[in-house]
DNA sequence: GTGGTCTAGACCACG
DNA sequence: GTGGTCTAGACCACG
């Protein structure tokens, strides 16, 4: 399982964690029935502590998304069918770029301001990470 | 001066209160010379603590976007020409806008997901916001 | 032997095997001498651990509940006699309602709500439980 | 805010003060907008860890029941009318009676045993408290 | 070996 | 002073 950290980030390290592994999981890396990495190897891997990945897992574990088993390690819920998956995905990418609208809106910007700038930047981005994917 | 803080965002009520401030500037809200708002009443207007309101201000002037007189008040700062002011402006909406599909893809969506999903909420962004608007 | 495992209980697998083979015990749908399915069978019929259920063995045994015969396997012990039966069948009805109720008193509940609540909840169960004993 | 912990119990002593921040709350010794210890006087009182009782809170503040404001302290949630509170109460308590009542069920006692048990309890938990409230 | 809980203590942003 | 986060490390029940 490949998590990055940003350890410079406003978002908590657990936080981090625990979206990157909603998000492999909505994009399919990571299937239902799927072992997680235990506990001691996520933290030994990402050099973080223990008590850190155990945050992450218990929310991820609290919120339904993976099921912990006694002694045996963390799962993925067996809940998710395809469907449920890509509207979780579609959720989380939603909720990211209403919030970056709802912030614009709340710092007064027009929507011609805001729709110029956010075709220019998406282009910007496409255009980066074209070369970046093709690595 | 119409300030709204959200007080159960992640980002601190300072900066808040900074990228309204900034905003208003950029907006013409608030022009060159204008009286900001004492902090002792902005902090009473807002029901928040005097340090948060200074440290917000405190920053603002060392940016060079307030200038404090002492004994007589803060204004907004003479320097900024209009250019200067919309540079000002399109530097913070980018930084909106650059930080959401930095997370995007963070979470690895893939670039055409991120562009349908732009394009989708830009749309119905821009749909509710007319309405709004008109008010 | 039908035992149900509930995975997601804060009580321990071994001790709910223990409870429930005691209470089959007591309610004398098993009988002394009666021959209980062997370690390795159980655990793969309720795909738990093998370690999981020798616990639970181990400490029937030496509650004296259970036997265990080596090579042969593990018996309802003959000790108990019908009077004995049936106290440890009080006893762990009782353990477990004393205990609802020592919570009760932990968190701060009046006599009255807790006698209120009691027999409402009593009665709702008899319904519901009236229909599923029928079939 | 009086508070007791039982340090054998297999509860968590994080879930024992959350439980009891409910009860306090449903139970309108604590009401909305009441500020509650801050963690470290709870944790010095209690004598347990400061982590300990910040857990409990966290996990308070994340279901709603309490709110916290940055530098400032933690509080009851405002949203809470009289009524909601008396149907958290009661759903609280009819959560423990029922666990119990479906504790039984699962260990195979009949309906006539549970009920003679429950009275009998019942009884005798009132008869203990009587004499323990008039002290 | 696996997760769960707790302690002790540190540093931080915020107010 | 207040809560938030993280580390380091311990011990435990469970499997």
């Amino acid at each position: 399982m490949e998590i990055r950290i940003e350890s410079d980030s406003r978002i908590p390290i657990y936080a981090q964690i625990e979206d990157q592994v909603r998000a492999m999981i909505a994009a399919g890396q990571l299937r239902p029935g799927n072992q997680l990495p235990t506990i001691r190897q996520l933290a030994a891997e990402l050099r973080i502590n223990y008590n850190t990945v155990a945050h992450a897992y218990m929310e991820l574990d609290r919120a339904g998304v993976i099921t912990t088993q006694r002694g045996r390690g963390t799962f993925v819920a067996e809940l998710l069918d395809k469907a449920e998956m890509a509207q979780l995905r579609d959720r989380q990418l939603c909720g990211i770029l209403r919030a970056s609208l709802k912030e614009a809106n709340r710092l007064g910007y027009s929507t011609d301001e805001v729709a110029a700038a956010f075709h220019r930047e998406l282009s910007r981005w496409l255009r980066e990470n074209e070369t970046s994917e093709e690595e």
